[in-house]
DNA sequence: TAGTCTATTAACGTATGCGTTGTTTGGCAA
DNA sequence: TTGCCAAACAACGCATACGTTAATAGACTA
């Protein structure tokens, strides 16, 4: 009998590279439209141009960036219509799940964890703290994705969210953090911890309906240069 | 000004060789678990290992094979609950579809292009042709999902359809074709027809429900070796 | 000066080379 | 015969080499 699936004792180069790219553009360090040639990735890693090159072509596949012939990559920038068909996809996603975890109630530490980060939430909207308050509202999407126990779901939703979650980031600076938002979010625990699954899908519901129409707003805020234009469907 | 994406005239070979590994899976060709090393590939293709490599890991990315250190890749088998869960994401994200198409009315030629899908599996059906019902079956699908207008969840939806119906095809010739599917989707294509997202919606959910219940019976038939095992939960 | 053409450069896509390491096969012992 | 061990083999991961071709800069013309 063999191993069925051989474990690296070290990760693979290319795997070294896909990681830190992706960091790098999840935590805004490569904002979108930034651009890089194979070879100065492959400089500053420390590795040949082939790793890098895999690493870029797992991240295309997944949307995180644009491999141009000889512009190298381009870290991926969304339309205001990707942003919104994203966000509609992600909540379609988080309904499903808020609904399966409403229908088999959840063991008592994933409810302690949804608490905690609305408690998080609350703190941080009281201070006034943006960044706080969106480092929670974006753990407690992870925390309701990963919850619901469909991991074809969480896999695609998860990355949806990391992926619209970047342009989040850079408006967020200017807005208000929504009271609303720790509102909803708190009913939407509340209906799954009494299991109620219709309550949850119309809370969740009317979220996003809210959400949806706030995104205009917040969108037009964005400095043009990080949107993909001429995109309007 | 610059072309802003270079079209090239012809394509990569990593391209290629990406179609035909895709297609030869899709088809059945290249069955779930089947095995095929790196160099036959490349010689069979009439390339270098380079761009076969390419073409391999993105479809590892999709999941539509896994890539095992001196095994070649194999086609992915999925488990009896990958199945289950792939269904379930795909059921959702079609709910979506219908009920955003039942809100904004669809032209007259998507309808058209319904009702032809379902008198072929109307035909298909009476003749007992099963490999036309579920051909019409899943071009059923394709369409219901081309035609929401959110470009993100058609990527996601057809890739998972892609990915569960590789199993359906296995199972398939041992089965009756289900009578109650045409009237179902039949009923879906009614409901958007006159503009009842309500309706469109609860029809299509029932049906699901239905039809992941006889999932079971479905999967009990597929030969063993084609499921992953070992993975119940 | 502005525009066009040409020559140089260099990035990409692919091929090939190479070291590492898992697999396999043949021989030997029990 | 069956089980174990060692040596040959070969596939993978990565580095490197190379041809093609797009981008760019410089020269020349109007």
């Amino acid at each position: 009998m063999h191993s069925e699936r051989s474990i690296r004792d070290t990760p693979k180069q290319a795997d070294i590279a896909y990681q830190w790219l992706k960091d790098a553009i999840l935590a805004g360090e490569m904002p979108p439209g930034h651009q890089a040639l194979e070879p100065e990735l492959a400089l500053k890693l420390g590795m040949s141009r082939t790793p890098v090159r895999e690493a870029l072509v797992r991240l295309q596949n997944e949307g995180f960036v644009e491999l141009i012939p000889r512009r190298g990559m381009r870290v991926a920038r969304l339309s205001v219509r990707d942003i919104k068909e994203i966000t509609e996809l992600v909540a379609v996603l988080e309904t499903e799940a808020a609904e399966r975890l409403a229908s088999r109630k959840p063991p008592p530490e994933t409810l302690a964890a949804f608490d905690a980060a609305i408690a998080e939430m609350d703190r941080a909207l009281e201070q006034q703290d943006i960044d706080a308050w969106n480092k929670s509202d974006y753990a407690f999407h992870l925390l309701l994705i990963h919850s619901c126990g469909n991991r074809h779901l969480i896999e695609v939703a998860e990355r949806f969210l990391e992926r619209a979650n970047r342009y989040r980031l850079l408006t967020s600076t200017r807005r208000m953090p929504p009271v609303y938002s720790n509102v909803n979010h708190a009913a939407v625990v509340e209906a799954i911890r009494r299991g109620d699954p219709q309550s949850a899908v119309e809370i969740h519901r009317s979220h996003k309906r809210r959400w949806m129409h706030e995104l205009d707003g917040l969108l037009a805020r964005l400095e043009p240069g990080i949107l993909k234009q001429g995109d309007e469907s």
